[in-house]
RNA sequence: GGCGCGGUAGCUCAGCUGGUUAGAGCGUAGGAUUCAUAAUCCUAAGGUCGGGAGUUCAAGCCUCCCCCGCGCUACCA
C-alpha cells in the first residue's frame, strides 16, 4: 500500500444534526488525521477530505421541532463542525458539505451514469402517503405503536424505546407527523441497486483482494472485525437496495429521468459521493486535477470510520463505484469500534458524552491532552473506555512526567551549561546508553538506534496501529530520560565536560526527533517544541524523510552552535478539581436527561372506551405452576397457569426479566379470553398482565394477598 | 437462537504464520539520583492466558463443547 503514488483518505461525514463528541474523534477522525499527517511528513501525495452530511428526514424533523429551516440547522452544525475539527487539530485538506451545488451536481451525474448503464432496477412498492400534506412520508415522519414493545411513539424505522428496527408498515395505528392524519399506502416507484448481483464479486474482492484478475488489496491487512462483519452480511445474502426515496430535503433525482418528480437520492448515493465532490472542490481551489485521486490504480483509497459504517463502505459504496466502472475501490477500511464513557455507552439522546466543543472551552489549551488519551485508548480492535480519572493519570504520568519533563530538563541544562547553544563535541568521546547498557557507546552508532525506532514507528502507522505508534513515541522520550540518568551530566560537568558535551548534544537530537514525530499525534505540543528548539514548523512536507536520512547516516539533526530558546512546560498537571468538575457535569446531565426522559415517556392516554368495551375483557386471577424457557428464543417463557377451573399454556415475552424458577408459584393476573395465538409453534392462550416503567422494567400485577385462582377482576 | 468481534498480571492493554522460564504502561514495594512540573532511573513482587476436552514432540495462539461482554439479527400477540 505504501508503494502507491498517491493517497486518497476520507473520514466519515458527520451528520449535521448534533455536535461532535469524543467517540467520533476516537472512532474515525483522529486515526485518519495521524495517518494523513504521517504520510505528508513522509513526503507522500495525499488528500484528506471530509464534510457535513446535510440531507435526510432527521434534519427536517429537527428543524421543525426547533422552529428553524433545514438550511439554518445545517448551517449551524456545518460551522460548528468546522470550528471543532480545526480547534482539535484535524488537518482536513477540505471540509466540504453535501448541500453545495457542486455536490448536488456530482451526485446527480453519478446517478445518471448508473441509470444510463442500466444498473438500476425500477421497482414499485407501497409507501405511506399523507393525503393532507400531499406527499409520501419518510420513515421518520411516521409514528405509531411499536408492535414489539407497545411504545406508542415509535418511528417508522426504529422504536427508540426497545431499539427494534422497524418498517413503517409494522407500526400499529400509524400517524403522519406532518398533519397528524392517518397515512394511506400508495404505490410509488424507486430505483434499486441490485446488490444481490454484486454478491459474488464483492465476496471475492473482500476476501482475496482480487477483482477481475487484478490484485487490489491484501485482506490480511484488514481488521478482523471488518472482514467479519462483511462476511456476516455476504453470507446472509445481499438484497437490492433502494437508491432513491420520497423525501423533500436532499439531492433531486435528475429531472430528465421519467418519474423523477419528488424523488431524492437516498443516503447511499448521497453521502459517500460527498467524498468525491469534496475532492473536486479541493482540486478547483488548488488548481489541481481531482480525477487521479479517484480513478488511477496508483492511488490508495482509504476510508476511516466507526464500525456502524462498515457495511456501507465495504459493500454498498464499492458496489456503486464498481457499477460506475471508472472508479477505484478502497485498499483498506480501517474501521474502529466504539468508545464508551465512564462505564456507559456514549449517547447523544441521553446526553452521555464529552462534547468536543465544550471540552475545548472548559479545558483551553489542552487539545493534545485529549488527543493523547483518545489515541492511547483508541478502540482499534474492540470497544474501549474513556474515564476522566484515566485522563488525569495519563496526562500527569506520561505527558507531564515523562515527555514534558524530559524536554524541560534538556533545555534547562543546555541553557545552564552552554548559554542555550548546542554544544560541539568529540566523536571519539564515549557515553552510556540504554540501547546497550553493558558497554560504552558513541554518538554516530547510537543515533542509529533512533533511526530504528522511527522505522518501527512508520511500520505501526502504516498498519493502522496507532496505539502502538503512540507508545513508541513515548519510548523515545523514555530513551532520552535514560540517557540523562545513566550519564548524570549534573555530576560530571565539572570533571568531564567533554563527555557531558556528547551526552547533551545527543539529548538535544532526541528532543528534535520528538518535536518532529509528535506532530501527527500532538500537533500543538509539537509546535511548541519546534519553537523552543528554533526549528522550522511550516507545512508537513517530507520532514520525516529528512531526519530519518540524517539519522541513518549517523548525523545530527540540530547542528552544533544552533541557538535554542528558554525552557517551557509543554504540559501541566490535571488537578483533582478539574476531574471532579467534569465527572459532576456528566452525572448532572445524566440525571437531568433521565428526568426529561421519564416525563417524556408517560404514554398518552388511549381514546375513551365504553363500559361495555371493558366488560368484554375477562380478567382472572391465576397462579404460575410451571415455567420454562422456550428453546431457541431469547425472550420467551412458556408458562403453565392455574386458573382454578383449568390450567393453560401462556407464552410470555419476559425471559429477559425473570428466570423460570423464580416465578413458579407466583400469583398473576391473566387476560383470559384473548384469542389464542401461536408463538414459535406453541399456542398461547391468554396474556399475563404486567406493569412497565420508563426504563422497561417489568412487574407482575397481582392481588396483594394470597387469593384463589380463577376469580374475576372487574 | 443464528452470525461477527472480544474475554491475557489489581487497572488499561501487547502477544506475528503454534516453538525455550507469557510481555508493556499505570499502580504497589525496595533502592539510586537531584538538572527537571515531589519529576527521572534501576530492581522486585504479581498471571490456572474465561472454563473443559482434543489435535500435536510442542497451544494464549489450531479443533470441539460450555460460560461471559459488545454489535447485528430472529422470537417477545
Amino acid at each position: 500500500m505504501f508503494d502507491k503514488k498517491r493517497f486518497m483518505v476520507t473520514a466519515a461525514l458527520p451528520y449535521a444534526n448534533g455536535p461532535i463528541h469524543i467517540g467520533h474523534l476516537a472512532g474515525a477522525y483522529l486515526a485518519a488525521d495521524i495517518f494523513v499527517r504521517f504520510l505528508r511528513m513522509m513526503g507522500k501525495d495525499v488528500v484528506f477530505v471530509c464534510g457535513s452530511d446535510e440531507h435526510g428526514a432527521a434534519i427536517t424533523i429537527k428543524a421543525k421541532k426547533e422552529g428553524l429551516t433545514p438550511r439554518e440547522i445545517i448551517d449551524k452544525y456545518h460551522v460548528m463542525f468546522e470550528n471543532t475539527f480545526k480547534s482539535i487539530g484535524i488537518s482536513f485538506d477540505i471540509f466540504h458539505r453535501t448541500s453545495s451545488e457542486l455536490h448536488h451536481q456530482t451526485a446527480k451525474d453519478f446517478f445518471m451514469n448508473l441509470y444510463n448503464k442500466g444498473q438500476f432496477e425500477e421497482r414499485e412498492s407501497e409507501q405511506y402517503y399523507d393525503e393532507e400534506a400531499h406527499q409520501f412520508l419518510a420513515d421518520r415522519y411516521i409514528t405509531g405503536t411499536c408492535p414489539k414493545c407497545g411504545f406508542e411513539n415509535a418511528y417508522g424505522d426504529q422504536c427508540e424505546k426497545c431499539g427494534s428496527t422497524l418498517n413503517p408498515t409494522d407500526l400499529i395505528n400509524p400517524r403522519s407527523t406532518l398533519s397528524g392524519s392517518t397515512p394511506v399506502l400508495r404505490k410509488t416507484s424507486h430505483w434499486y441497486l441490485p446488490l444481490d448481483k454484486y454478491q459474488v464479486w464483492l465476496k471475492e474482492w473482500i476476501n482475496t483482494g482480487k477483482l477481475d484478475g487484478a490484485e487490489l488489496h491484501d485482506p490480511a491487512t484488514w481488521k478482523p472485525h471488518v472482514l467479519g462483519q462483511c462476511n456476516s452480511w455476504l453470507d446472509g445474502g445481499l438484497e437490492p437496495r433502494a437508491m432513491t426515496r420520497d423525501l423533500d430535503w436532499g439531492v433531486d433525482v435528475p429531472s430528465e429521468i421519467p418519474g423523477s418528480d419528488g424523488k431524492k437520492l437516498y443516503v447511499w448515493l448521497d453521502a459517500p459521493i460527498g467524498y468525491i465532490s469534496a475532492t473536486k472542490q479541493w482540486a478547483a481551489d488548488h488548481n489541481r486535477d481531482w480525477e487521479p485521486y479517484w480513478k488511477d490504480n496508483d492511488t490508495a483509497l482509504i476510508h476511516f470510520l466507526g464500525k456502524d459504517n462498515i457495511v456501507f463502505h465495504c459493500l454498498i459504496f464499492p458496489g456503486i463505484l464498481h457499477a460506475h466502472g471508472e472508479y477505484i475501490l478502497p485498499v483498506n477500511v480501517p474501521a474502529n469500534q466504539f468508545m464508551n464513557l465512564e462505564g456507559n455507552k456514549i449517547s447523544t439522546s441521553r446526553n452521555w458524552a464529552v462534547w468536543v466543543h465544550e471540552y475545548l472551552e472548559e479545558m483551553p489549551g489542552k487539545e493534545d491532552e485529549l488527543r493523547y488519551n483518545l489515541i492511547k485508548n483508541m478502540p482499534e480492535q474492540k470497544d474501549s473506555e474513556f474515564t476522566w480519572k484515566g485522563y488525569q493519570e495519563v496526562v500527569n504520568t506520561e505527558l507531564v512526567n515523562n515527555l514534558a519533563n524530559f524536554f524541560n530538563r534538556v533545555v534547562v541544562l543546555t541553557n545552564k551549561y552552554y548559554g542555550g547553544e548546542i554544544p560541539d563535541f568529540d566523536m571519539e568521546e564515549s557515553f552510556f546508553s540504554s540501547s546497550d547498557p553493558d558497554m560504552d557507546t558513541y554518538f554516530d552508532s547510537d543515533i542509529i538506534h533512533l533511526y530504528d525506532m522511527l522505522s518501527e514507528l512508520h511500520g505501526h502507522v502504516m498498519s493502522f496501529d496507532f496505539r502502538a505508534s503512540l507508545k513508541l513515541v513515548m519510548e523515545i522520550s523514555t530513551f532520552g530520560n535514560q540517557l540523562l540518568q545513566l550519564n548524570e551530566p549534573w555530576k560530571i560537568q565539572k570533571s568531564e565536560p567533554e563527555r557531558v558535551a556528547v551526552v547533551m548534544n545527543f539529548a538535544l537530537q532526541i528532543t528534535a526527533v520528538l518535536a518532529v514525530v509528535t506532530r501527527p499525534f500532538l500537533p500543538f505540543a509539537s509546535a511548541r517544541m519546534h519553537e523552543v528548539l528554533g526549528m522550522d514548523f511550516s507545512e508537513e512536507n517530507g520532514e520525516l524523510v529528512d531526519i530519518m536520512g540524517k539519522l541513518a547516516e549517523g548525523e545530527a539533526i540540530l547542528p552544533a552552535g544552533h541557538k535554542i530558546g528558554e525552557p517551557i512546560h509543554l504540559f501541566t498537571r490535571i488537578t483533582d478539581e478539574q476531574v471532579e468538575i467534569q465527572i459532576a457535569k456528566l452525572e448532572n446531565s445524566k440525571s437531568a436527561s433521565t428526568e426529561v426522559a421519564l416525563a417524556d415517556t408517560f404514554v398518552p392516554l388511549k381514546p375513551e372506551i365504553s363500559y361495555d368495551d371493558f366488560a368484554r375483557m375477562d380478567i382472572r386471577t391465576g397462579k404460575i405452576i410451571k415455567a420454562e424457557k422456550m428453546e431457541k428464543a431469547d425472550k420467551l417463557l412458556v408458562l403453565t397457569v392455574d386458573l382454578g377451573f383449568e390450567e393453560r399454556t401462556i407464552v410470555s415475552g419476559i425471559a429477559k426479566h425473570f428466570s423460570p424458577d423464580d416465578i413458579i408459584g407466583k400469583q398473576v393476573t391473566v387476560l383470559a379470553n384473548l384469542a389464542p395465538r401461536k408463538l414459535r409453534g406453541v399456542e398461547s392462550k391468554g396474556m399475563i398482565l404486567m406493569a412497565e416503567n420508563a426504563e422497561g422494567r417489568l412487574m407482575f400485577i397481582n392481588p396483594d394477598e394470597d387469593f384463589p385462582a380463577g376469580m374475576t377482576i372487574q
